[in-house]
DNA sequence: ACATGACATGTCATCTCTGACATGTTTACT
DNA sequence: AGTAAACATGTCAGAGATGACATGTCATGT
């Protein structure tokens, strides 16, 4: 083992983070919700268009959820439309539970990316393999990039109006544009490290 | 519904992206055995001190992998240890396995960030509670910056040693420095965002 | 001789999400 | 009148991860 806590500490009979591990989808039907009534078809939409690039569900979990909010009154049937359709509206316990989430939850910072996970093991590849997968990676982000800028300036320019829930929204793609700016930088800063020199401490081949 | 692409594309009978959920376990513990045998306790010690700040793991997991891991012949059994230790190495076949994710595989690039999905429902909070919020998150989010800028200058100065592992520890730190740089910018530019007006369109009382 | 703590591996109930499958309803075009 | 497409909801087996629980091994100090 090379620098290290004890893992002692973690081990036997300690109350661990108590992260919630996909609370998630939980919290983030409710703030649907909270802007208007939806069904679940609605909100299978939603996720598809906008909230999906951040936090990804399909219509099983989504329904699933609604069903369990329902039960637990954070949600409560609103009206039955035509096609078997069931729109559900947020209950005021529903209001308090995703507003005490916001205020006083944990928060999880944990960037889980593929690609940073991905970089750990760049060292197996090879170095024009790895160029090229920079490369595809920088022009991928930037592409994102664009996309959420040219959509900020719509919102800037008052294309969605200016209530509270869009200027969420801007902050969110805000938000979008930075880290994508940062990891398409990144990416092109990446390609441009030297490879390394094959390591002497181990028997595996690196990349020659 | 507002803009969108319509739901029946992916609705009835279409193979959807087939990302995997969390295949990624499967190649982290392939990746960690690359570079040296190691036991379910040791690669568990990994995830904790370094690897789990992007891709957390718990030990039921580890084992249960690489469990399959050796039941499919990407690694094998090395050596039994003092107590009870057991040490699997990786395989051709493991080998194999791994750099064809690094290299073929499809790339999921879903920033699952929970502070990003919380900023979609920022309406929902009261304007102080929100301010204090976006200042502990900078707060934080630069002391993550300075802990990893750290670790970059000792890595820099020769500290780890120059192998082709560690300088790709080091790539995937520099990811670490600027996506956590760009949060805390971002946290500070969005406390500064002016609070919205109440949005006429709905019914539920935004942020007063 | 024995207790303690670090080392080390495992099981299990439970939770959440997923893809595949299944089905019913309404509209629009031909 | 018929059929295709969009609308809309659901079930289910199975995968993957988690916290809690359980157990066994070795070294050290007293």
């Amino acid at each position: 083992m090379s620098c290290g806590t004890s893992l002692s500490e973690w081990h036997p009979h300690v109350k661990a983070d108590m992260y919630s591990p996909a609370m998630s989808l939980h919290y983030a039907l409710l703030g649907l919700l909270a802007e208007a009534p939806a069904s679940g078809y609605d909100l299978t939409a939603r996720f598809g268009e906008v909230l999906g690039h951040i936090w990804p569900a399909r219509h099983p979990a989504i329904y699933g959820e609604l069903g369990r909010l329902a039960e637990d009154g954070f949600i409560e049937l609103e009206s039955e439309g035509p096609r078997r359709r069931k729109a559900y509206r947020i209950t005021p316990k529903g209001l308090e539970e995703v507003r005490a989430w916001l205020t006083a939850g944990e928060v999880d910072h944990t960037p889980r990316l593929e690609p940073l996970l991905r970089s750990c093991f760049f060292w197996l590849m090879e170095p024009e393999d790895l160029r090229a997968y920079l490369d595809r990676e920088a022009e991928y982000f930037r592409s994102l990039v664009e996309k959420y800028t040219s959509y900020a300036a719509a919102k800037d320019h008052g294309e969605f109006g200016t209530g509270a829930r869009v200027q969420s929204l801007r902050v969110t793609v805000e938000a979008g544009i930075r880290l994508y700016q940062a990891l398409a930088d990144w990416s092109d800063w990446a390609a441009r490290v030297p490879p390394a020199q094959p390591d002497p401490e181990d028997g595996i081949e690196t990349n020659r």
